[in-house]
DNA sequence: CTCAGATGGTTGTATATACAATCTGACCGG
DNA sequence: CCGGTCAGATTGTATATACAACCATCTGAG
């Protein structure tokens, strides 16, 4: 059966789930940044796993992570694929249980290549959500990360 | 060799990347609409097509892709899956080349049951964003969604 | 009426994502 | 030293996502 209470739940759920926002806004976020790196063969998802570990300097597969909200079995096969490809290596740690990952010359070579590109869909980003909407975003996530560091 | 102009633009990157924050927002949000609906084999994104096909009545593939800005290879697989569980069903259209989606009875008794546990993940990500986070997206998204319809 | 281009879907392939199970090495209490 | 537990990573499996190539049908120009 059909009644106006399924029509209301639908009609709220389409409405309101934040969710289904977050999730489109990622689609359409995500296709910009991906276009624009195609030429590189990269994907923004391992752009930002190759400039996370640049900026530690050298990690483990948990720290980044942690610092990325990505659970480790996601993280292990990127940073298979990006090691294939040669952006990044892994050296083993003074933890045997552990890596440390390093960007590799030919990865940093490719972060120097890319930085036009990305400069060009980062545009087209802000133009599409606007300034109101970037600064939004930008303060939500960071709420998110220092209440994650609190919890954590 | 590493620069400091490397560095210039590894922070940059870090820091302003909106892709980086919008794919970061999206990881923590699914994970709770996931958690929360797991007990039903149903994630947010099948939730989401569900929803959207129930609003629409009937619908052609096409149609549910325009409106979550969905691939239709990706929208025909999803199809697939929640035929396979009986939550939609296909019938011919008019139009030989496409098809004339619909929720099945199996489908609508689903989402009322999980109305409690998609509002439980709605108050948690309410909580999580913050009301000012919240109304920030939704703002974004209803632009974007305008300006995809008038650019179309 | 016919065929050429447009439109809509499916299939092949690659990547991203996460949960569950497993493996490996560290650490600790006896 | 020896188990037992814990922490960290990888592997098995399923789903989500998109691009490219393809297939089927419709539609309009002639």
């Amino acid at each position: 059966m059909r009644t106006s209470k399924d029509a209301d739940l639908i009609g709220t759920v389409a409405r309101e789930c934040v969710a289904n926002k977050v999730r489109l806004l990622n689609r359409a976020v995500t296709a910009i940044y991906d276009e624009a790196l195609r030429p590189y063969r990269l994907k923004i998802s391992q752009m930002s796993v190759l400039v996370t570990v640049s900026k530690m300097g050298t990690a483990s597969p948990g720290a980044v992570g942690r610092m990325l909200h990505l659970e480790k079995s996601t993280l292990s096969r990127n940073v298979d694929r990006m090691r294939d490809r040669g952006w990044l290596e892994a050296a083993p740690a003074k933890d045997g249980r552990t890596t440390e990952l390093r960007v590799t010359a030919q990865g940093r070579r490719l972060l120097r290549q890319v930085h036009p590109a990305w400069s060009r869909a980062q545009q087209r980003a802000g133009e599409m959500l606007g300034d109101q909407g970037v600064r939004g975003i930008t303060r939500t996530v960071a709420l998110l990360s220092q209440a994650r560091r609190e919890g954590a």
